[in-house]
DNA sequence: GCAATATACATAAGATTCTTAAGTATTGCA
DNA sequence: TGCAATACTTAAGAATCTTATGTATATTGC
């Protein structure tokens, strides 16, 4: 990987949010893959480093909030990972949470003046 | 101040584009007023701190983006600051990296789809 | 009148979250 | 066969913020 990434300030705590939002999503997933995935739905803007990406993943499998399989294709490995149970709720929360900063952020900005037009 | 932070995580990066645009809108602020002016903006979710607020504003002038005046009240101090003319085009283009940065982030996590239903 | 709260600024130490960089190894393609 | 892509790991350093502390004036309630 090279990964680097779109307006790196503001991608600032939003990791955590994309990595569960996307193993809600596809149910069951490895590194590489959550990175291509990021990368293709994105439109390259955002490119994850792998310095940010896997730290990321030991510490929500470290919380509880991703179990991990080892699964060998040939030799090579790959680690796939998987929402908890509490990973489900926490991916849920983190969505929520994203949410209302988008919205407040959009108050404070000035942007999208009142959907009641 | 007191002074702390809705989800804490996603507001890195943000506050740069916050004092900006606040600057553009409103012409001439002060720090303790800017402050106040974004936890009403934003209903009491964002809070900035002191720790956060006048090191930013200390790095934007030095930047050259904003120019600063003090005035005095009485005996209490304030300081005044405005957007220079690079000041302004640094806010247009922190709002359009935001704005991108939204729309880039609906993609990934599959919100708002497509307005054109 | 005096204490608590609000106004108003500054800055240093520590935490969090990332970027950069380096390392290891397998697979596919020209 | 050598380079790019796949696949994972971890350490050092940078950026951005939180927490904490310090200073001082103004206002409000009792």
């Amino acid at each position: 990987m090279y990964i680097a990434i779109m307006k790196k300030e503001l991608l600032k705590g939003t990791l955590k949010t994309i990595v569960l939002h996307l193993l809600e999503k596809e149910g069951r997933m490895y590194g590489y893959e959550i990175s291509q995935k990021v990368k293709e739905l994105s439109a390259e803007k955002i490119l994850l480093t792998e310095g940010a990406l896997y730290p990321t993943l030991h510490k929500l499998e470290a919380e509880g909030w991703l179990t991990a399989e080892k699964e060998y294709q040939g030799k090579r490995i790959r680690k796939y990972y998987s929402l908890s149970k509490t990973g489900k709720s926490a991916a849920s929360q983190k969505m929520e949470e994203f949410k209302e900063f988008m919205d407040t952020m959009k108050l404070v900005l000035n942007l999208e003046p009142s959907t009641k037009a």
